[in-house]
DNA sequence: AACCCGTGGGG
DNA sequence: TCCCCAAGGGT
């Protein structure tokens, strides 16, 4: 680790900076200049933004903070709870590492976050990209910044067109030598907002550039060509079924397992996920099912889902809980699911 | 080292 | 419509 190498571009770093002075965005995560930064807010919008857009998260993290405003609040919350506020934003097991992270900061670190890179990435949910970031833009240790957007940037800037994600390591040393000792923090904003608004993936608005004049993509002449990428897989199509038992206003809801898709969510019960079409396997109850018109489509990183939804009336067998079918909003189901009790909220059970 | 893990928006 | 993408992490 050479953690407290200085840069050997420190133009850069100081065009980088002064353009960030000017332009900065301001987040509702951020601190003001000169304020300190709050590392649990620090922390908890570095993992809402993991793969998910600043539009998405601005809404949510406010009304997370209104709820649990500390780590502490969050060590104490229930982790259904928190599940459940973690609806429709993905990624489920980012909700379940924050319980743990948090109850970890409590137990093992008397409430405070570790300052330390080393100590961060030891808590679950914390990889190289937030435990870096966290100590850069929470504590203002040097630590080198490697997001898509820093990726893209450094791609371009030192015209590295080896595709990723085998790039990585060259991109990581190459951001390494523009990173600053000072200004750490604001040295890492400034990267990805100039990622998100001027280096952009097709477009990008070289003329505003505060470092075009060091931009190798650039003098090439083609920078929106990089960084190349690896060819992306086909995205197949899965079948399954998912079921509607009602019973006096309620619907039968189960919790999926800790692990693998929508681990940890309530849901609505289904069958197995199969390339072949749908059946009444794993049916929650032996009922008169009777089959919707509307199928549920959802599309997920590496297959998509085309689900035929089964309504009936009964008992349930096994595991679950009847949940009043008003109140459904506030279950906390995934998005899968909130499809389709749309799509039995407009055909109806009958 | 590949593969798994969600969702909503933009072009 | 369809494809790509976003402040990635775990296994």
């Amino acid at each position: 680790m050479d953690a407290k190498r200085s840069s050997v571009w420190p133009a850069i770093a100081d065009d980088l900076l002064r353009w960030y002075d000017a332009h900065r965005r301001d987040l509702p995560w951020r601190a003001r200049p000169g304020e300190a930064a709050d590392p649990y807010r620090v922390w908890l919008s570095e993992v809402m933004l993991q793969q998910t857009t600043v539009a998405t998260v601005r809404p949510r993290f406010a009304a997370w903070i209104a709820r649990w405003p500390d780590v502490a609040s969050l060590a104490a919350a229930d982790e259904a709870a928190v599940m459940a506020a973690w609806a429709g934003l993905g990624y489920y097991a980012r909700a379940r590492n924050l319980v743990k992270a948090a109850r970890m900061v409590v137990a093992n670190h008397g409430g405070a976050f570790p300052s330390s890179e080393a100590g961060l990435r030891a808590l679950p949910g914390l990889g190289a990209y937030t435990a870096a970031a966290v100590a850069a833009i929470a504590f203002g240790e040097r630590a080198v910044v490697v997001d898509t957007n820093v990726e893209r940037v450094v791609a371009r800037l030192f015209a590295i067109h080896q595709p990723l994600p085998g790039a990585r390591p060259a991109i990581r040393a190459a951001a390494d030598t523009i990173t600053p000792d000072a200004r750490a923090g604001d040295f890492a904003q400034a990267m990805m907002d100039l990622g998100s608004s001027i280096c952009t993936v097709r477009a990008p608005r070289c003329l505003l550039c505060p470092i075009r004049g060091a931009c190798r993509a650039l003098a090439e002449g083609a920078p929106e060509r990089l960084p190349t990428k690896a060819a992306k897989r086909a995205r197949p199509t899965r079948y399954g079924t998912i079921f509607w038992l009602e019973r006096d206003g309620a619907v039968w809801l189960v919790r999926r397992p800790e692990k693998g898709l929508l681990g940890g969510m309530r849901a609505l019960p289904t069958g197995p996920w199969n390339y072949e079409p749908p059946a009444l396997a794993d049916a929650p109850a032996a009922a008169e099912w009777r089959m919707l018109e509307t199928r549920v489509r959802h599309g997920f990183t590496h297959f998509e889902i085309d689900l035929a939804l089964a309504v009936a009336r009964g008992d349930a067998q096994g595991e679950g809980e009847w949940w009043p079918i008003a109140e459904l909003d506030g279950a906390g189901l995934p998005t899968l699911f909130a499809k389709a009790v749309v799509a039995v909220r407009k055909e109806g059970v009958a």
